[in-house]
DNA sequence: TTGTATGCGTTATCAA
DNA sequence: TTGATAACGCATACAA
């Protein structure tokens, strides 16, 4: 800055205000400024600038996955919001496990973000304390609680699972199974579905557990071992997420089995593809767009200290029938 | 660090040094340090310590779209190897648009990044500019040229196209489509396929291209126009993507075509699903492990300042054949 | 093994 | 409208 200010004519000082604050510079000056910044390729340290103003314009986001299109999904309206504010977004991955999420955040907030995105309400308790430390904005996202570290904005995993027994039966499913991946939420839906469903109908739920990432061979494996081990003629399979419930589908329709006549299935997430499936995917909808949008407006009221956003927002969610099921 | 020292009993200085160095400090006082920092709370900036030593130990990745797996999955080794070193990432995307990358370049400059990952070979000349006067390692992935800004992974596009017309016209396909996304490289692809398919088979290729983001969807209308449109019975489809490619498969089943018989299909990609698939599908196979593997190194051996990397690796491609072609 | 002095490139405060 | 000066919180060089 004092380089360019040189060139211009002036000192350092209104180069940075012609850069934050072009109103506090005459015109004259102003066009100066930039014509010097021109020549020189000056691009300024943010670094320095966060030192200076204690304000990175930096928010963390922490996901379990980015490959996972549920939560890239979600970052996507998050991200754009705050970018339209100028922030940028400082993007991590977690994995399942609090311990490595606490070592992320700790990474995380040594470059003192503005804010700070986590996935889930589980953390572990020295990450809590850090975060309250860094007395922050901290939304905890795709889950709720009352009792949020900071801000909270998502749904009731356990009452959608309910929800999905509830018309399941009511679709006059008698039996059923599910497919699950190994994640704490995951787990939670699969533990809510089984006990509202055995409730219901009092026929106990086959499952299928795998440990490692969705993918379609794992939705596969889990119908065919389901199949092989269990009768379910005529019985409704609960994946927990689409991509599961398609290999479901192609491995239906690879042992001759009609969907939804033979076996049943839903989905989780409903994303893009459900509904171009054949047959089209039963399967619950949870506004990805919403969420990650909420969860910026939050955020920001409390960064531009604006009316306090609500504590916890629970954004719902909606089955979305098709033919599947 | 100053009020962590004053509890430990010693300087600011050392309090750094335990933090950086350990081995420098006497085991005595650095366990009064720790105990000092637990009871304080403190989380060092590294904002101060990037402006300090001028190194961010953060590094910047561009990357079109964040929901596309082929570039996510790129970024998960980059990143895995680079945070082993104790790099950070600063992910962000940039779009299709040259213009929109080089915004985005600015503000990433602005943190000085000690190196930046770029997606593809076409920026601004604006971009490349800065990207030089950064002085950092910039390294180009996912195609190749002889002339990178700094450093360049990836493979030829024209190339993986070439070698599936050929692969095709091996095979005995003598009518061909395409269905192309609206990005350049994809478009690269498409023009390189044609022209081979057109040079060797004399029959000219029926075309379909979508402007907006693959999918599933748009795999069913690309597969619908061009059969509604041309007579492609017992030819093959060239898809810009698996995903579109996937569509096809569900669109050709729905019609009660059967795959490879009626109709062959090619996706590009090579992507998890597509040997879970029924039937199993064709694909290009690029390791976008291995990529994100070599950028890492190559910016490693140019951060560390070890041996030069070669300034472009080509790391080739495979067609991987399955029962859709 | 530890400490002192200095500077990194900005922004905030105050004065002109 | 502009400038001088002092932080911001750390790392580096040098000294002890």
């Amino acid at each position: 800055m004092a380089a360019v200010g040189r060139i211009a004519g002036v000192s350092q000082v209104t180069v940075s205000r012609a850069l934050s604050d072009p109103s506090k510079v005459s015109p004259d000056t102003l066009r100066r400024i930039h014509d010097a910044i021109e020549v020189t390729g000056f691009v300024p340290n943010a670094l320095a600038g966060a030192l200076a103003s204690r304000k990175s314009k930096l928010i963390s986001a922490l996901v379990p996955a980015l490959t996972n299109i549920v939560y890239s999904s979600m970052l996507k309206s998050f991200s754009a919001r705050l970018r339209s504010e100028g922030y940028e977004i400082l993007l991590s991955e977690t994995g399942f496990d609090p311990a490595d999420e606490e070592r992320v955040i700790a990474t995380h907030l040594s470059r003192r973000p503005d804010a700070v995105l986590l996935t889930g309400i589980h953390h572990s308790a020295h990450a809590r304390k850090m975060l309250l430390g860094a007395e922050i904005p901290v939304v905890e996202v795709w889950d709720i609680t009352d009792t949020p570290i900071d801000l909270c904005v998502g749904f009731s995993h356990a009452a959608t699972a309910r929800a999905v027994a509830e018309y399941a039966v009511e679709r006059g499913y008698m039996k059923a199974g599910t497919i699950s991946a190994g994640d704490e939420r995951a787990h939670r839906r699969k533990t809510a579905f089984v006990d509202r469903f055995e409730e219901l109908t009092g026929s106990s739920v086959a499952q299928y557990d795998h440990g490692s990432l969705a993918s379609l061979g794992q939705g596969r494996k889990g119908l065919a071992h389901l199949l092989d081990n269990y009768d379910l003629r005529n019985g409704l399979i609960f994946c927990s997420s689409d991509l599961l419930a398609q290999g479901v589908l192609i491995e239906a329709h690879a042992r001759g089995l009609t969907v939804p006549d033979d076996i049943a299935v839903i989905g989780f997430g409903d994303q893009e593809a459900a509904a171009e499936l054949e047959p089209s995917l039963t399967s619950v909808r949870v506004d990805r767009t919403t969420l990650g949008l909420t969860a910026a407006e939050a955020v920001l009221a409390r960064l531009e200290g604006k009316d306090a956003p609500p504590r916890s927002t629970d954004i719902g969610f909606e089955i979305i029938t098709r033919d599947s099921a």
